[in-house]
DNA sequence: ACCTGAACACCGTTCAAGT
DNA sequence: ACCTGAACACCGTTCAAGT
């Protein structure tokens, strides 16, 4: 193809090319130059659009957050709720889109939609009757606690092939006896449902909300 | 230097080696070449130790992880402070390593010493009266809390120079009243202090544990 | 067993040049 | 303004070969 002009491409365009990349070859295969290619580009034309790399994956969580904030922003639902739909909102969009928690954990996470979502899990718990500080540290921990188990999910979803066990007559006893009889909540393989992860969220919320 | 035998460099050797990178460097500067360079050695070489990068940094994970879990396996402090120990252990291990947070969301979390946490954590809830499946839910929970915040907190480290706002008259309504409120708190900018870490944790743990 | 050197198929980014 | 092509200093990994 020969250069010059061309009918333009836009920087979201790049940033869905981006995204397709990553969930369907992982994160450490979304370089500058497999994202020009998919957009039948020379690498060199997408600094044309983005300064750095970098600068293309803050676009990328930028849109990973979009909207995320919002599930909770209407005030008619009770604060409970709401901190719930942003918390379930939040998790959807990095379950939906494979190796995105690679991808919030790799830089700077100071984009306007990261602090929307912090702001509007301060307020519903402000709402719920907490002190400025004190919903403020609970936003933040609800915060750590949807990315933590992201995470921890994706690290599980990473472990290789189960090799399996070869059938043996006498049984070591197990090292980690309380981990493995838990195995069944799916916990450690990326499994809980919503209903466990949102009783573990109201056990979160309840140690922030003193009932009174 | 010519080829041949050589006194041994051991697995631990290079591990270090790699750790020095990390925190000096950064996630992405832990290249095999240039830990292999930084042994005097050439890139291949350290393919007789490790049969791939992801072995060296699977290696890297245990060495983290190595003798946290054991921070809580004394069982003469009450269940509550073992839990305390276990955490503050995780969070300062990846708090003196710059970088490790990357490591750790950067593949497969399955090694032994993973393992040693997970159980420590559930065998302490369990401890508290927590029933098998609860203390499970509530050890993972303190799992996801104390990597989220850490996630949160690289995040929050890797922000570039914060630019001086220009000294304006008329000040526009910030969107993020709440949380910029907050800022003293130093939640977003990973200069939250034990004690305050110390509390947050006790609420989950209260939300987890019903006092009777 | 442990190591080198060459090679392959990749990276991010810069620069001069084209239209 | 948008794009190409060449170039630079890097990657992880494999392979044949040395001692």
């Amino acid at each position: 193809m020969k250069p010059g002009p061309r009918r333009s491409i836009s920087q979201a365009d790049i940033v869905d090319a981006a995204f397709e990349i990553l969930e369907e070859k992982g994160f450490a295969a979304v370089s500058v130059r497999a994202v020009a290619a998919a957009l039948g580009l020379t690498p060199t034309a997408l600094y044309t659009y983005f300064p750095s790399k970098g600068a293309l994956q803050a676009a990328m969580i930028e849109q990973l957050l979009a909207g995320v904030a919002e599930a909770g922003t209407d005030p008619e639902p009770a604060w409970r709720e709401r901190i719930h739909l942003i918390a379930t909102a939040l998790r959807d969009r990095i379950a939906a889109h494979a190796g995105s928690i690679a991808l919030l954990t790799s830089g700077p996470l100071d984009g306007e939609r990261s602090r929307d979502l912090a702001e509007a899990l301060i307020a519903a718990f402000a709402d719920a009757g907490l002190g400025g500080d004190d919903a403020a540290r609970a936003g933040y921990a609800v915060r750590a606690q949807v990315i933590g188990a992201a995470a921890l999910d994706a690290a599980a979803a990473a472990v290789p092939e189960e090799t399996p066990t070869p059938q043996t007559l006498w049984k070591e006893p197990s090292r980690h006896p309380r981990l493995e009889a838990s195995a069944h909540l799916g916990l450690d393989s990326g499994e809980a449902d919503a209903a466990a992860r949102r009783w573990s969220l109201d056990r979160l919320i309840d140690g922030f909300v003193p009932t009174r």
